[in-house]
RNA sequence: UCCAGCUUAGCUCAGUCGGUAGAGCAGGCGGCUGUUAACCGCCGGGUCGCUGGUUCAAGUCCAGCAGCUGGAGCCA
């Protein structure tokens, strides 16, 4: 007999009086004396678990059912029939309940049907994922990444696989991880005393990529439209709830586009990834509004019809100056936006998603095209109501001259950018793009506080071990 | 990394003025019931984060360390 979902059984895919196969793990178990069990199933398939009633007819009543505790895993055969309780619509009268696997002792089984901070479920990563909140977030993450792939097929996007290992230690995005096979214990030296890495397994300094954007420019100059969606490493001492060690980076490029194209990329993408959510996702939603922040559907439903405000960094420092707001960090041409800042842009002053465009070339990067005023860059960052700053993006310079001065106003090696260079020298064109961090968008998503919940295995300082 | 707070049973927490440890859930036993985080009764369960100090006496006061949380910096 075929294994059935629960998800197509609660959604009642599967008719009435048929007999079917189900296999999960028990979320919880309440006897009746009048000689049933009420076993809470769940497999992953769907947010709600699905309730299965076993006789004490059974052969195994007695010795095995009446022993079940939560997570031990069954196959259950049986037949779904209409429900006579009043919490759901259909269950599944077991004719045959089978254990696949035991909780050797139920009484220390981390994973108790009761509410669990998320602090200690870290502490139990390998089994969280049996919870009701990490189940949740799952199937949302999943939802919104199989949404990116498909946005960008849709617009004629490829998908390219832009390196993990480096050997660029110039990216200037932050500390990278190193990647060496040496002999920690006995390093090669060379003459002068230093570690010598042309002994080393790339026969240079390698390190974990920091971003794939440099390398996807390369594709975007003969493909067109393109993206990277992977996983990204910054060494960084950070202990926040906004920051992991390995992180999963979205980041488009196009060709023959400006700021204004790159902007208006951002704000169709983002749309559809959460106009994804808000269908495919209700039952994980609906938790999330329940139990994590009310107000997490209500702000997607709003971002999805707001258009967004467009606005130069210019204006946005008048209008800061304009409040008379008391601003922690005070506002003048020139420095960057803090989040105090931007938070009062996106929800006080407009009230909507808003992108900040053409900021002084001090504060941003070297691959960020130089306006005609000669003191600010192409980029944009798009605020959002609630979180601030979710995307960073901006149109690269194409021009060989212009980038060449850039790098050497910031003392940075054009030797060690020679591809990059080259692609200035062959065939340049406009391009733009922007980064998206996975993560921080299913924090805005489901309203978690805390990054290290999203992601199933999080990495931060000190933490590794799962 | 900096500032502040927190760390007590398997889990979530209470613990007054310094006087030798409590509840709910979970677990075991019994009762009741087409139950819904079921309910009722009884029972077992503790290196009070770790190390040191003050004191007749420390979960409680002090110091250091670790972890966690919030904020900051950096950023995605």
């Amino acid at each position: 007999m075929k294994a059935i979902s629960i998800s197509d059984i609660l959604a009642q895919r599967i008719p009435t009086d048929g007999s079917v196969t189900v296999r999960g793990w028990i979320r919880t178990r309440r006897d009746s004396k009048a000689g049933l069990s009420f076993l809470s199933v769940h497999d992953g398939s769907c947010f709600e678990a699905l309730q299965v009633v076993a006789s004490s007819s059974l052969s195994n009543y007695a010795t095995e059912i009446q022993r079940l505790s939560a997570g031990c895993s069954v196959i259950v055969h049986g037949t779904i029939v209409a429900s006579p309780g009043s919490g759901q619509a259909v269950e599944l009268r077991a004719n045959e309940v089978k254990v696949a696997g035991w909780v050797e002792d139920p009484e220390t089984y981390p994973m108790q049907p009761k509410r669990h901070s998320l602090e200690y479920l870290r502490e139990v990563a390998h089994l969280r994922p049996r919870t009701n909140v990490i189940g949740a977030v799952t199937r949302v993450r999943h939802c919104l990444a199989a949404a990116v792939h498909r946005f960008f097929h849709e617009q004629g996007f490829y998908w390219i696989h832009t390196p993990i290992i480096t050997t660029s230690d110039a990216e200037g995005a932050g500390q990278m991880f190193r990647v060496s096979t040496l002999d920690f214990a006995n390093l090669p030296r060379t003459d002068s005393g230093e570690v010598d890495f042309q002994e080393d397994f790339f026969g240079r300094q390698a390190f974990l990529t920091v971003s794939g954007q440099l390398n996807v420019e390369s594709y975007c100059l003969a493909l067109s439209k393109v993206y990277t969606f992977g996983p990204t490493f910054r060494a960084e001492d950070s202990n926040t709830s906004r920051h992991l060690a390995e992180f999963w980076m979205i980041e488009p490029e196009i060709a023959f586009a400006n700021l204004q194209d790159d902007a208006d990329l951002a704000e169709s993408f983002l749309k559809y990834l959460f106009r994804a959510v808000l269908q495919e996702r209700p039952d994980d939603m609906k938790f999330f509004a329940e139990r994590i922040d009310a107000s997490c559907i209500d702000r997607l439903e709003k971002f999805v019809d707001a258009a967004f405000e467009r606005m130069d960094y210019t204006d946005a420092i008048t209008q800061l100056q304009k409040s008379h707001r008391k601003f922690d960090f005070p506002v003048s041409w020139g420095v960057d936006l803090q989040s105090e800042h931007e938070r009062y842009l996106s929800e006080e002053l407009v009230g909507r998603p808003v992108v900040v465009m053409n900021y002084p070339k001090a504060i941003k990067a070297f691959y960020m095209r130089l306006n005609d005023d000669d003191r600010t860059v192409a980029a944009m960052d798009v605020l959002a109501p609630g979180i601030g700053e979710i995307i960073g993006g901006s149109q690269r310079e194409e021009r060989l001259d212009v980038l060449d001065a850039r790098l050497d106003e910031l003392g940075l090696d054009k030797q060690a950018y020679g591809w990059y260079r080259d692609l200035r020298r062959y065939g340049s064109v406009p391009h733009a793009g922007f980064g998206l961090g996975f993560e921080r968008t299913i924090q805005y998503v489901t309203g978690m506080a805390n990054i290290r919940d999203v992601i199933p295995f999080p990495r931060y300082p000190g933490h590794a071990e799962y």
